[in-house]
DNA sequence: GGTTGACTGAGAGTAGCTCTCAAGATTTAA
DNA sequence: TTAAATCTTGAGAGCTACTCTCAGTCAACC
């Protein structure tokens, strides 16, 4: 059983976030204590981690509560989370591809500041540089 | 030379954005045509290239103002411009491998809908399933 | 018993788009 | 040659998903 803070904590989540995202209907089954203080299980962890897995891949809030309230009806919608899970799959390899390009291009750009530095060369990127060589720059 | 709209399509992002990035100081070069539409250079798209670079890593516009403005000074800056590049690469590929977990997350959760379904088994996941399991899934 | 610290919900504030709109120029069609 | 369609512009409203502030409740420690 964990407080709001421990589940921060563990999941580097804000309270913030958490307390939004309960709000927004992700956690149906959260029990309070007597203080109404809200207590997570270890399955509701499970959800915290599920939502928060949807959210990094860019899932709407409103698809994501839609995921839940498959969950909550029960087996008869397994079918079509499974096409939910499937798509964002998809959805995050893509993620993966592009966000390896933009390493590629970050990569590239730490190469030639390093080679500026280096040898003291002019900054060839800067449109400002009178001398814009042919050879543009990324 | 390029319209706004062949931009956005070239670089998959919209004119709103781009217009958006334009009056957010991102382009300082750019020209205009003598109707004051915006007419992007192959070195204007250098700059898209690299504020979605940085944008799509998660750097904060006012940070990408900063990075952009330190290549307007010039050479004088090119130690700082280089220590932006290699922490923003740094968080890159954080942001990789975490991806990477949330992939392989899904494709976990992939993996048990479609057994779900082959074997019509019930949702284990589901926490209003009453006979919760034991190993809890996820 | 008073202060410290965790929690609560309501609601204001913020970042970064995203969209609508009216105005102006151009191109195309009748 | 006038009309309609298309592209652009900036201003500004609207939206999503937080993010933060605040006043209030409760329990635990000195």
């Amino acid at each position: 059983m964990y407080t709001i803070k421990e589940v921060a904590d563990k999941m580097d989540i804000s309270e913030h976030t958490i307390r939004f995202w309960a709000k927004s209907g992700f956690f149906p089954f959260i029990k309070r204590d007597k203080n109404n203080n809200r207590i997570f299980s270890e399955n509701d962890l499970d959800w915290v981690k599920i939502v928060k897995c949807l959210r990094s891949v860019g899932t709407e809030n409103k698809a994501i509560k839609r995921y839940i309230d498959l969950c909550i009806v029960g087996d008869s919608t397994i079918s079509e989370r499974y096409k939910i899970i499937q798509e964002t799959k998809l959805k995050a390899q893509q993620q993966l591809e592009e966000l390896k390009q933009q390493i590629a291009l970050l990569d590239y750009k730490e190469n030639f500041y390093e080679n500026l530095i280096k040898n003291n060369l002019e900054d060839t990127w800067n449109p400002m540089n009178k001398q814009y060589p042919k050879n543009k720059v990324v």
